[in-house]
DNA sequence: TCGAAGATGATG
DNA sequence: ATCATCTTCGAG
């Protein structure tokens, strides 16, 4: 327990946090908090499914085509955000981890809603998938390269909850099967087990 | 409840 | 053409 009662300062994961292998930072992100600072307010939720992307011959990973003008942010030092667009429509939330020149990054696949700011919208208690997570979260590729340790925007917080590896459900990934050997490495990882959610109301942008 | 298929645009 | 996805729709 860290929080000490009078602290309404958060306090951010700090880079070194994601400056470490991917697969461990990976596990430790579940429980964590992610936060979310939007014109309504601070959202905050709780971490429950993520992905790992780990490397430059992970084919499954974006980065493994080589540096581009896209995947640059995972070749940068760890602790930013990369964000995409993906089939059109939907936006995907990564972690930058490990050291810089070495690319990889964590998907957030799943989320708790904890404390949902002061939005006029519903708040469900789970989302699950990184489409789903980003347009609750109201991110999108303007926030690509937000450094989450700074505590704006976007960051993670620990609030002292203690994870053991019997909880973590080890997964291959999703939507990779073109990657061969990589898309069988289980490299999911997955909070046991919750309920299940009913379906996560779509954020309604403000009209205008 | 489940599977199929469409939407939709950046990417290399 | 493909894609680190989600929704809708129809069948059962």
């Amino acid at each position: 327990m860290l929080s000490s009662p009078n602290s309404c300062q958060p306090t951010p994961l700090p880079r070194d946090f994601f400056d470490r292998h991917t697969l461990k930072v990976a596990k430790d992100l579940l429980g964590k908090y992610l936060l979310r600072e939007t014109q309504a307010g601070v959202i905050h939720t709780r971490i429950v499914d993520v992905e790992a992307y780990v490397g430059p011959d992970d084919r499954a990973s974006h980065a493994s085509r080589g540096r581009t003008k896209r995947t640059d942010i995972m070749f940068g030092p760890s602790g930013f955000i990369y964000v995409y667009l993906i089939y059109g429509m939907y936006h995907c939330l990564n972690l930058v981890t490990e050291q810089i020149d070495y690319p990889a990054a964590i998907l957030i696949r799943g989320i708790e809603v904890v404390e949902n700011g002061n939005g006029p919208w519903k708040a469900p208690t789970r989302i699950d998938g990184p489409g789903r997570v980003c347009r609750f979260l109201d991110i999108d590729r303007n926030l690509n390269g937000v450094d989450a340790t700074q505590g704006k925007l976007v960051w993670l917080e620990d609030r002292g909850e203690n994870i053991s590896p019997k909880q973590i459900q080890k997964l291959t990934r999703i939507g990779v099967a073109y990657a061969g050997d990589w898309a069988k490495k289980p490299w999911r990882y997955s909070l046991l087990a919750a309920k299940k959610s009913s379906e996560a109301p779509r954020r309604r942008p403000v009209k205008k």
